[in-house]
DNA sequence: CCCACTTTGTGCGTAGTTTCACAAGCACGT
DNA sequence: ACGTGCTTGTGAAACTACGCACAAAGTGGG
């Protein structure tokens, strides 16, 4: 069962080129759609909108998979970008917080075109318990421990506000649940073992404002020690 | 030998350091509400989940503004940071595609704090025109540019389907709007000085799930490969 | 006034990431 | 078979980011 195949895949792809992999798979599924059969590397780097350099970097971490002079086979590209993130198997989701975020979320089909099923849906509110969203039934939040084993679940999303996302979080570690979508805008503390990742939307709202005010700024410099307000 | 003249051209914030100044402000906050007055790095660094060395590296981007032996006072470096990212204006945001994560988003209160304004929803769908969300009317997409120019917008936020994004953000680019925030799952093409920042849900899944399973491919043991090879 | 103590600001070595540029490899036409 | 043309895979250079460790700077007590 545990294949230590005489190709043992260097388990040591940089964070940064894992971040993109899924784009890169995206476009690829796009293709895939079009029924384009290869394609070359300044293609879809064109596609994922990065450097071509950088994409063949990327792609040489999983191997040699392409075909000098012509490009990549996409089908074969495809399998083994989802073979190498993890799409090949199912991964049970349970969403706490149905909120507007948990609803959006539950209902957001696409995702990632498969290999991620949600399991289960909880919240606090006893009058959201009961309802049924996205063709699940919302449980309460208390269950959150029986919900996980019997489904599996092996990856939380926390949509739920500020206040109450440690505490689920906490939940979430307690039951084995190694693998965290946080949603909510605080920073979680976890053990170490387990994978946090945020998605905040005021903070890349923030990102924007800064680069907005920079390229209003004249295009200047200088930010340092302005105590007050003078400028112009 | 010969080095290439230093550059003491200090033009700019590292990309890595404005994308945290929105989690030290966020801790700020929350501590200016507890009415804390001063606080050390190395506890600023804990609540905000990084090294507190860093932490100082990215303060001093803004200029020397902690006391030695004391720390920082809470509320100037609130003050400092929101300024630096542009928070002590306005800015105008739209959203278009009013869709379960459209309705999120205009419902989320707490965007930044303060400093974002929601000044208009628009959708494709005749149906959803007219109603009201989040105490806003739902305009049609037609009315874009006039939304944008009626109520300054400078932020446009894309919450459509795939298919629509690219038509969308194009619009926005045409009437002014250089900095997009895009919550579709397409990469958008944008011409040069347009500032596109993206949140991907089904990514960030993606990037959990090559984790996950590099945890349950080693065998009961974490990544370990924070100790990289000695020296040879 | 001076000393002990605390905490900032930063120089520097290390690690990680991006980009260039080109040799090596493959397909195809002749 | 063999050259021509195209595209991959990758050394190496250039950047960027990280975190240690410590001197500098300020506080407060005696």
């Amino acid at each position: 069962m545990i294949s230590r195949p005489p190709r043992p895949r260097d388990r040591g792809i940089p964070e940064a080129t894992v971040a993109r992999l899924p784009v890169y798979l995206r476009a690829l599924q796009a293709l895939q759609e079009r029924r384009t059969l290869t394609i070359s590397s300044e293609a879809l780097a064109a596609a994922a909108g990065v450097n071509s350099a950088k994409l063949r970097k990327d792609l040489s971490h999983l191997g040699s998979y392409g075909t000098r002079g012509v490009g990549y086979e996409v089908e074969y590209l495809v399998y083994q970008i989802s073979r190498e993130l993890g799409l090949t198997q199912d991964w049970s989701v349970a969403i706490v917080g149905i909120g507007n975020l948990g609803r959006a979320l539950a209902n957001y089909g696409g995702f990632g075109t498969r290999g991620f099923r949600i399991a289960a849906l909880l919240d606090a509110d006893p009058t959201m318990v009961g309802q049924s969203v996205a063709g699940l039934k919302v449980g309460h939040i208390d269950r959150l421990e029986e919900a996980v084993r019997d489904n599996g679940v092996s990856i939380g999303v926390i949509a739920t506000p500020a206040g109450s996302a440690q505490h689920v979080a906490n939940r979430f570690v307690e039951v084995g649940v190694a693998s965290i979508l946080n949603f909510a805008p605080v920073v979680l503390n976890v053990p170490e073992g387990v994978d946090v990742r945020k998605v905040d939307l005021s903070i890349e709202l923030q990102i924007l404002a800064f680069h907005a005010q920079r390229r209003a700024d004249g295009d200047g410099r200088e930010p340092a020690d302005r105590t007050g307000l003078e400028l112009t």
